[in-house]
RNA sequence: GCCCGGGUGGCGGAACUGGUAUACGCGCACGACUUAAAAUCGUGUCCUGUAUGGGAUGCGGGUUCGAUUCCCGCCCCGGGCACCA
């Protein structure tokens, strides 16, 4: 090969490559299938990123040695087209987001071939065609059907400035996160999917999934799994007893059932429903309203805020008994107990729950709502340290002569000194006939001792499925006011029955489903796809409505199941929707009848291997899992895990070491790196740049020396020779096995580099032959496909390098000889060649005879000599 | 606050189950080729000392014949969760 030019042989073999459609793939069943997936891209105006690239190329290598070890790989692309950057562009301009979307992923598909990846291009979806969303608006229905659908007024995150409600997720530190405005609580009627239903599944199955250990980790904190029991306590009113004659009672969720003895008040969320059953019997009702107004109107932010001091207020005139003490105790309300989680009530232990202590010294500095209730007794509630006096720094009350020498800690200090306490497990006291029994067991004793339950907990909440938006997917249900009025008469007469039974009146003959009986008047619109109409306006109306709101041909229609007059649902679906099984559609992307064919997807799923940015690991793969498992339960896919591996590469930062960002102005365009330096010297680089699992900082140096490497793979070609050192086929062998377990293994970076370390021996032995060459080509190729293809060809090769096979590598001979370290008392002092053949003695021997070392020895006395395999000798002297 | 990562040359970073720390690449310096430059090739490049040597993997302890690796206590950086009972 003459002077190394990659825009030549990359156009050329493009070209080629197309033309043979050599990555297309069909459902081969001689072959076992390998299903490689990437996050597919938001296609925005910024084009492609370099941090795109990173997933894609490692991906792709991934894909293309999966070929050659003889599987039908599945490597798919596609794009998310529904999304803000898009709409709010829309907005401002007033062109269509279509157009845009169109525009945007032109320039993305040209700059994704342009780097050479082997996708199947044949599969390419697009979330936001009618063709696709059909079938999001479908399972969408299905999920209607089945009953995890439903509609709920309820307070929802509004973001000031994008007019829109964002979900939970959706709103980091307080602010929105897309443009970091303000957000306050607004309430909204709002889609909702019931994913909580399925939080102990999408907790529980990771375990069979081979996701790295940090993305599990993440899904489980987010899911946010708690155990402990749901226990009753009696609300007694001072006023009159006589008054309610069933008795009032509040359950507390709590994780530590074991401190029951020691709760001291109990503290509703101020939402809590039991407040206005109890208005008549709560002496300073006035005030506790006021403070449940005040907090209503607080942001999330600052209800939260850190270091915030707690407040709240007792209901005056109720009392609370401790089931397991049966002493009465002091109800308050405080924000600091939160509506949705749990029961939204808890029971106070103030001696042993920092935020129960917080707030009963802040009660207590008030004097106006001194909380009865003494922490002294309290903290003996539990001894850690059954034998000793000193527990852990409690003191048992009336324990004076403790032991001064026994060793205090710093959090004892803290302890003593009554500024911290104790929220460990330990030994019960001061609990009755429970003292002396262990946490863990007296959780499960005193719960049922009590007569409360042992529960589970989430900290997930239900989706929220609405936007109110227009650049999404239309919500595809229809409102009609008779059905409902015809299903309220008719519940009468079946309260509990799934399908409304034979009644008198034409439309009472109408069968709804779970989802129109749970929400009524709402009814499912089965015309697929129900097609997002054009609009004049893109921006949300005044009413805070998405602009198809406006469109009164459009919103009025015949309700499909009676034929009156109704309303279609004019809320869009959010961006997660589409890409929570996209993956789905690429195993059979053109079928019209089934959003995918239960053969193919039993063919190709689960997908093998995930890769994707750090930035959805929560999210979009917390969501995607629930509709699989949704999927799985209503029979239309084979699996109940979507995904049996996923990765995340870490980010790219700029070459400061600071994130890329327009307004830095260090943003590396992968255009420009490949037209100056070339496709394979970029996918090189980016394979080798650092870490893949962590972030690291560009160079485009680094790019410089990737170009070098390649042009002395090149070079390589002139140095052939019939009988190469025997040391080369060696160091081939181990080269071999290492690229490949390095790719397995995520570690690109080091494959790069032990190729170098193989490159730079053959220049050094000056020579290899041209087999072995051509296996070094082979492992090379799917970091640089292009280049090594043509020297693949050089080679007269006449298929494509592609088609071949990954070459197996030989277990390495021993070496004949090897390098011992020797060392004297740990220090290095000495190093010789030694045959293979030579036993432990004998280099034990010999090592001790070397004249460097004898002088270290001196005259010291030898304790023992230490002899590693192959590696070291270390003598230790007295 | 809690949970994950991470801290190694001027820089990106290597180091298998505890066994030669600094591989590979970048940069830099010097040399060769050249009228010259670029490219290329070669040599050197943790610190300290003339040197045999000594000291370095965020800091302080420990275990061990031997620690970047294991244990204990801290510090710093990145990410996730966060009044979740």
């Amino acid at each position: 090969m003459g002077k190394y030019n990659h825009s030549k042989i990359e156009s050329k073999w493009q070209k080629i490559w197309e033309k043979d459609e050599i990555n297309k793939t069909t459902e081969d069943k001689k072959k076992p299938k390998y299903y490689c997936l990437i996050e597919f891209p938001y296609a925005s105006g910024e084009g492609l990123h370099v941090g795109h690239a990173r997933g894609y190329t490692a991906m792709d290598v991934v894909a293309r040695k999966k070929r050659a070890e003889g599987f039908n790989v599945l490597y798919p692309i596609g794009w998310d087209a529904f999304g803000l950057p898009t709409e709010n562009y829309a907005i401002k301009t007033g062109v269509n987001p279509k157009i845009i979307t169109k525009k945007n992923t032109d320039n993305f598909r040209k700059q994704l071939k342009s780097l050479g990846f082997s996708f199947d291009w044949s599969r390419e979806i697009n979330t936001s065609s009618p063709e696709y969303y059909k079938w999001t608006q479908w399972i969408f229905l299905q999920f209607f059907k089945h009953g995890l659908a439903y509609k709920k007024k309820m307070p929802i995150n509004w973001c000031l400035s994008c007019k829109i409600g964002l979900a939970n997720e959706e709103v980091v530190n307080g602010v929105c996160e897309r443009c970091g405005g303000p957000v306050e609580k607004r309430e909204k009627e709002q889609w909702m999917l019931a994913i909580t239903k399925y939080a102990e599944r999408l907790y529980d199955d990771l375990d069979k999934t081979e996701f790295l250990e940090k993305i599990k980790i993440q899904q489980r904190n987010w899911i946010g799994k708690s155990e402990g029991a749901e226990i009753a306590f009696e609300i007694k009113s001072k006023i009159s007893n006589l008054k309610s004659e069933n008795k009032n009672e509040v359950n507390v969720f709590t994780t530590r059932p074991d401190t029951l003895f020691g709760a001291t008040y109990l503290v509703l969320a101020p939402e809590h429903e039991i407040i206005s059953k109890l208005k008549s019997q709560i002496s300073n009702f006035k005030e506790v309203e006021k403070y449940i107004s005040e907090t209503a109107k607080k942001k999330d932010i600052d209800r939260t805020a850190e270091g915030k001091q707690k407040t709240g207020i007792e209901l005056k005139g109720i009392k609370a008994i401790n089931p397991a003490n049966k002493k009465e105790i002091p109800v308050f309300i405080a924000d600091y107990v939160l509506a949705g989680y749990g029961t939204g009530a808890i029971m106070a232990v103030p001696a042993h729950d920092e935020r129960d202590f917080a707030f009963a010294s802040q009660m207590n500095a008030d004097k106006k709502s001194q909380i009865n209730a003494d922490k002294i007794e309290i903290i003996n509630v539990i001894n850690p340290y059954p034998n000793s006096p000193v527990v852990g720094g409690i003191f048992p009350t009336g324990f004076h002569n403790f032991d001064t020498t026994t060793a205090i800690d710093e959090k004892t200090k803290k302890i003593l000194a009554g500024n911290e306490i104790w929220t460990e497990f330990g030994v019960l006291r001061n609990s009755g006939k429970f003292d002396g029994m262990k946490s863990e067991e007296a959780i499960k004793e005193i719960t049922k001792f009590v007569g409360g339950e042992l529960k589970t907990t989430y900290k997930l909440r239900d989706w929220i499925f609405s936007r109110q938006r227009y650049w999404g997917e239309p919500i595809p249900l229809i409102f009609c006011e008779l059905c409902k009025k015809s299903m309220e008469n008719s519940k009468l007469q079946a309260p509990n029955s799934k399908e409304v039974p034979n009644s008198k009146s034409e439309i009472q003959n109408q069968k709804f489903n779970e989802g129109e009986i749970l929400n009524p008047g709402w009814v499912v619109d089965e015309k697929l796809p129900l097609e997002l109409p054009d609009v004049k306006k893109y921006e949300p109306n005044d009413n805070g409505e998405s602009p198809l709101a406006d469109i009164k041909e459009w919103v009025n229609v015949k309700c499909p199941k009676c034929g009156g007059p109704a309303k279609r649902e004019t809320d869009t679906m959010p961006n997660w929707a589409g890409s929570s099984w996209y993956y789905l559609r690429y195993a059979d992307n053109k079928n019209d009848k089934e959003f995918a064919s239960m053969d193919k997807l039993k063919y190709w799923t689960p997908v093998d291997w995930y890769n994707g940015g750090m930035e959805h690991t929560t999210l979009h793969l917390l969501y995607s899992r629930f509709w699989h498992k949704f999927l799985f339960d209503i029979g239309l896919v084979p699996t109940d895990e979507p995904y049996v591996r996923r990765t995340s590469h870490g980010m790219i930062l700029g070459e400061g070491g600071e994130k890329m960002s327009k307004s830095r102005g260090n943003v590396i365009n992968p255009e420009d790196v490949v037209k100056k330096f070339g496709v394979d010297a970029f996918r090189l680089y980016e394979m080798f740049v650092g870490p893949y699992d962590q972030e690291t900082s560009w160079s485009t140096n680094g790019v410089v020396g990737m170009v070098r490497f390649i042009e002395r793979v090149c070079g390589l070609s002139e140095k052939i020779v019939d009988n190469e050192n025997e040391g080369v086929n060696n160091y081939l062998n181990k080269t071999i096995k290492k690229v490949g377990e390095d790719i397995e293994n995520i570690k690109f970076n080091t494959a790069v580099s032990s190729m170098m370390m193989f490159v730079n021996f053959v220049y050094d032995k000056n020579g290899i032959s041209k087999e072995n060459y051509k296996k070094f080509l082979k492992i090379f190729s799917p970091f640089a496909p292009h280049v090594t293809e043509e020297l693949w060809a050089e080679m007269g090769e006449k298929e494509s390098i592609q088609k071949s096979e990954w070459p197996k590598y030989d277990e390495i001979k021993e070496n004949e000889n090897f390098i011992v370290v020797v060392q004297v008392d740990g220090k290095i002092r000495d190093k010789f060649t030694v045959d293979n053949g030579l036993g432990e003695d004998e280099i034990k021997e010999k090592a001790l005879s070397s004249e460097v070392v004898l002088k270290w020895v001196g005259d010291k006395k030898i304790k023992k000599t230490i002899y590693i395999k192959g590696k070291l000798v270390n003598i230790v002297t007295i």
